[in-house]
DNA sequence: GGATCTATGAAACCATCGTTTCAGAAATTG
DNA sequence: CAATTTCTGAAACGATGGTTTCATAGATCC
């Protein structure tokens, strides 16, 4: 696909004059030498004047040559139509290789957040930001991005706590909560068997539940009254990988902080000046 | 592999004033902003002065900005026009869009894993699979991420240890620790003051020092002799992102289990069987 | 072949960029 | 708390870039 300049010249090359084509013909070989360069600079490479550059500008339409350097940069920013990545292929005992494990973490990324609907997302946000307390569970392998999730709650809003992984003192914990309180739950396959015991438990005293789980659990999740962020997580070597559930975190994180507006922001400076008086205390 | 620009401020970035830092900081994010705009706007990106500006390159070595702008350029025509996805726009007051999101992430990972090389990548790893002890160490923020890495190597070998975030004990800690073993770091900006304290620790025991971190702090642990693994985590907003971290934990993680062959797979299936009967105890 | 029209670059002109200077702010030191 | 040093942006200044004007060369039309 073409850029506008490029749209432009080839509608109108024919009548362009000859100095004019000769610049035009440079342009087109060379799209992105005009980020690179300066209009003085494109007109000695293509052997014509200053004065004919200004006014091939101006005959394809534009204001000015500020205005054409303006629309290529905006051009070039624009994402464009996502490009979907191939997951690689499985191949058994293939050694991982550096680009191949970007595209795998670019192939769940992009499929996790083509698919998260904004709708859902400022849901579970709300029902985070509005909660009395939030607590946060993961088990196993997900405790530590449980932890790591707290703390980016944390800094946003105040009462949130993580839910230990000793099922013994559940019942303790639990008896604190209340409807009014928010659960978000981290679970991947294989789904830890306490998982639907936390979640039967919030389903019925009506805590607000969210769930950051994989497609394969979705459903599960679903079927708890649960609002599910659902994460790809997949590898070609029988592993799973945590990115995209982290990168879900911090865009929950992010959209609760959005919610909260300025009174996040508020907490947030808070504990930076917190921290850089521990720093300052321990260095 | 990054710019020369950006390795000269890499380097230097300690020396350079807050407000410098502030544009270098800018520029490490969006190397090819460089060719695109005029030294006036970077400064405006980065919310400093012109002369702030001009002030940086010179202390970068460069005798003006133009001298920056050709090495650019020169640069980009050897290396070839290089696939970036580039880093959305510094929109104050925007809302975070899960695009954006998604873009900002992908921005990151590719920016990283795509000058990460891969000589460096196996020496960390060979440092880290034949340590006889390992050490994981992430204070403050990075906590969290420095967990899920001790997860990740203890899943592949054994003795991995994580240091404690309590400054007090280290002695104690440091005190079993021998040449043979490795310490492996995760540190982001603001770079924490006990680091440097970990970091000589380790160069005077003649410890295998590995550190991951971000490029604005990778001149400060190359010089401790550490192998750095580079990771991009800046976003639009003033937040950092750690996806591109975990995602370079689970690399290395990877790359020790495949320089350990069998044996890691050993270790795995060990530690599987032994979730798996938790697992059903507890269910 | 003269009159008219078009194309073009040189040069004048104006705008923007980049550097330097300078005075005040902020941090550091004694 | 004063003295000193460092840092910083506003403004002055020179350099470069971009546009417009204009004279001239070539093409086109009677």
């Amino acid at each position: 696909m073409g850029t506008r300049l490029a749209l432009r010249i080839q509608e109108r090359y024919d009548e362009l004059t000859p100095s004019e084509q000769k610049l035009a013909q440079f342009l087109l070989d060379r799209p992105d030498e005009i980020l690179a360069s300066s209009a003085t600079e494109l007109a000695r490479y293509s052997g014509v004047s200053k004065a004919t550059a200004a006014r091939l500008f101006r005959n394809l339409g534009y204001s000015d040559f500020n205005d054409v350097r303006l629309q290529a940069r905006e051009e070039r920013n624009r994402t464009g139509p996502v490009q979907q990545i191939p997951m690689p292929q499985v191949t058994t005992g293939k050694a991982m290789t550096v680009p191949m494990h970007l595209q795998v973490e670019s192939a769940n990324l992009t499929r996790t957040f083509e698919e998260l609907r904004t709708d859902v997302l400022n849901k579970a946000a709300e029902q985070v930001a509005n909660a009395g307390r939030v607590w946060v569970a993961g088990l196993g392998n997900e405790n530590g991005i449980a932890r790591i999730l707290r703390i980016l709650l944390a800094r946003v809003r105040p009462g949130v706590h993580l839910i230990s992984e000793n099922a013994a003192t559940w019942p303790e914990e639990f008896s604190s909560t209340g409807p009014n309180d928010a659960l978000v739950t981290i679970a991947l396959r294989p789904w830890p068997k306490q998982i639907p015991t936390i979640l039967a438990f919030a389903k019925t005293t009506r805590l607000k539940s969210v769930v950051i789980t994989d497609p394969t659990s979705a459903g599960k999740a679903q079927r708890q009254d649960a609002i599910v962020l659902n994460c790809h997580v997949s590898t070609p070597w029988n592993e799973i990988t945590q990115t995209s559930i982290l990168s879900m975190s911090q865009i929950l994180a992010g959209a609760v902080a959005q919610r909260l507006g300025t009174k996040a922001n508020v907490r947030r400076e808070l504990i930076a000046d917190i921290a850089e008086e521990l720093e300052d205390g321990a260095g």
